[in-house]
DNA sequence: CGACTAGTTGAGCCGATTCAACCCCAGTGG
DNA sequence: CCACTGGGGTTGAATCGGCTCAACTAGTCG
């Protein structure tokens, strides 16, 4: 439990991608701080049905939310990037409705969350931004949903493809030859609602007509118009992000 | 566009389902309630990708969000009733990323979309209860995901079923003949990302082993217990539920 | 050098889809 | 008053997308 960053110095807020907060609020969100705590890879960062009310931003690494069933089927709900919020939910449920697992190693901004009260109190505008961040999460699970319940499965990869890279490029971590790309067959399979298999021979198949290709963990999109096209893709134009 | 219910008199209030504000929270409330508004059964209350910062509470009747593709497919996000609250989304994002059609006659309590900053600036309390909103109805997307991902047709439906019902019963509307209950087998399907024609069937199958039965527009539950069992049902128990 | 993880590919099967009738009932209008 | 119409529900038949089973490769790590 160390604090290396400082929020004024929080990389993600010289991103351009974030919206702009006042001094007073960043060092109110300074204070509410508590540490930094890292997750290496794979491991669980908050269990489904435990008493956790750990609230947190993502500052480094890709993580997922997910609900499991008794059968041991999984469901990845929505991928976590840089600048997400974790706990929101949890604050309203008294065990943890989801489980929360890193892809990568993880690095957290931990939250003191018995003033998270305090925060609402005298930060407005920071209690407003976290209800934005709750219903642009709800968004990111709706536009998931449309997929898993409407559309065949080369449609829903090529849109979690695109939905990947656009919020990666968004965070920076796009360079000319890609990202790096920790997201397994699995992964896809369990927030796609496919089997691994078909996942695979799907994945496969938009490779060959040459959509995208991947070396050493890394992605490249070859064709993002053909997958927009592909998914019948459409963004739908959002307000300034916050980053709490 | 009239103004027949005090929020201090709300039959939602009433109901013990919802948790207590205080008398200045009501009487702000009060103030930021604009006029009611009625749709009448199968109109459109919010149109997709269209502008629209309409904040509302259902105060009667059942309505659902959506989301549509351009082949026309639709999945239904989650189904809405009374006291659920609508234009969160609408908020954070330059059009509305989703659609809200009336499936009974629906009364909504229009709020004044200027002041929902005044609220959170003067009821922080409120401003919380909004994130709550936020964070439980994304909850319910998430439940729907993990069905749609991860069980079969049987499952699926029957988690549906119990779902609405438990939802119902805690706003009164289950008698001991069941509810009344307006969704139509296309509204199952489009929710539940199945055919018309394999939701019937599923549904036939369902009746015909005694989970439930429908009358003259009524559902009654005939073996909830088994229900649970054959959808892995569990219930997340979740903390008091605010009304705005 | 096993042992384990991630990815790949073929074969056969099954749950869910599409197509196509058909029924019932509540409006509606001549 | 009754024929017509349209929405919701029901059912069988044929098809197919995606599933399971199974076997195999390549890379990595203790």
């Amino acid at each position: 439990m160390t604090m290396n960053i400082k929020c004024c110095e929080c990389p993600l807020r010289q991103l351009g991608a974030f919206s702009k907060n006042t001094p007073e609020e960043i060092d109110f969100i300074q204070h509410f701080k508590l540490a930094e705590s890292t997750h290496s890879a794979g491991k669980t960062i908050i269990y489904e049905s435990k008493h956790n009310k750990e609230l947190a931003t993502i500052l480094s690494g890709w993580a997922f939310r997910y609900r499991s069933l008794p059968n041991g089927k999984r469901q990845i709900l929505n991928f976590l990037l840089p600048g997400d919020f974790i706990g929101l939910q949890e604050q309203m449920a008294v065990v943890s409705p989801h489980g929360v697992e890193a892809i990568t190693d993880v690095t957290l901004c931990i939250f003191k969350r018995d003033e998270l009260w305090k925060l609402y109190r005298e930060h407005p505008a920071l209690g407003y931004d976290i209800t934005w961040i709750a219903a642009h999460e709800e968004h990111l699970v709706d536009e998931n949903l449309l997929s898993v319940g409407q559309r065949p499965a080369k449609e829903r990869i090529a849109m979690l493809l695109l939905n990947l890279y656009k919020r990666a490029n968004s965070l920076g971590l796009v360079e000319n030859d890609g990202l790096v790309f920790p997201i397994t067959q699995q992964h896809i399979a369990d927030a796609l609602g496919l089997s691994l298999v078909h996942t695979n021979k799907t994945l496969r198949a938009l490779q060959k007509i040459g959509l995208y290709q991947t070396s050493r963990g890394r992605l490249k999109l070859i064709n993002p118009k053909a997958l927009e096209q592909m998914a019948s893709y459409y963004e739908i134009p959002l307000r300034d992000r916050p980053l709490i």
